[in-house]
DNA sequence: CACGGTATGTCAGAATGCTGACATGGGTCA
DNA sequence: TGACCCATGTCAGCATTCTGACATACCGTG
């Protein structure tokens, strides 16, 4: 079927390039976690856990980047099925810190691995200067985003 | 509030930085497609069709990084509300190419500056061989996830 | 020509995430 | 100290997208 057409000026937008390589990167990543019973959500719900032990509802929100109420609704799963606990009362203000139970880190380790094979297929054809250069200019493009907004 | 604590190393994950670029892009052009009634689906499909008019369905959703059922849903509102024509019958097969009325391309107009705007202060603090540089590696990155998958 | 394989448009149901709203706790500033 | 503002956790309703399924149309091979 006709897929590409001749050079239309689409493939020269970073932004779609940007859209487009994300959306393969989370296609990838729920292939790998499929298997394992994990969407891509909780597997970063996890993973952030993991390296930032205690952290509260809507810190994992922004980190996964959905809200605190699906966040939410997660963590209440997570909790139920033993992956995570939390405390009963907050012991301080409302904030409740989240841990990895150790069945819950077991669970993870499988994923990260799954994951980390995916990303290193994503950066098999670049150097490592590449990959320096590639963090670096995401994090320009972010920065250049997130300035106030309007104008 | 503590956000960002010490050094973390999803921040030197560039599957991490892929995601959270891609949310920060999409946030920025929610905001500035909301003034316009449009969605940024809605809008992808329009720009889509404006550079490659006649495309079908199924192509405008692989375009959009949707699936052809929500991209139907999409193309039903926006035929019923004067932006886009397809044909009663398909001229050939089953495929049903779709086209910008006037109206819809006045529409465009005024979303794509929008949206441009945003593009630029995403690159604002890139030289140009900087984002020649960010092209290149992107493309690499969405070459080497879409190999056939399955190692 | 008949055939299986693939792609398309479309309908319906299910899942997921989001918006809106509320009560509560903490910090700041007068 | 009291008032205000902001952030948090949580509940409920809504919207959007996805998964599953079907009939149809093309295209290659035998």
């Amino acid at each position: 079927m006709g897929q590409d057409g001749a050079g239309i000026n689409l493939e020269t937008s970073l932004g779609y390039l940007l859209k487009e390589a994300s959306s393969v990167l989370r296609t990838a990543m729920e292939e790998v976690l499929r298997p394992l019973g994990m969407t891509v959500t909780h597997y970063s719900c996890l993973e952030l856990l993991a390296q930032r032990p205690g952290l509260s509802n809507s810190e994992l929100a922004r980190g996964a980047f959905v809200t605190r109420q699906s966040m939410n609704v997660l963590l209440q799963a997570l909790e139920r099925d033993g992956y995570v606990t939390r405390p009963a009362q907050a012991p301080v203000g409302k904030v409740l810190p989240t841990r990895l139970t150790p069945k819950g880190r077991r669970n993870l380790e499988k994923a990260t691995a799954a994951v980390r094979s995916v990303e290193l297929r994503m950066l098999a054809g670049l150097t490592d200067s590449e990959q320096a250069e590639a963090l670096r200019i995401l994090k320009a493009m972010i920065h250049g985003l997130t300035r106030i907004d309007q104008c």
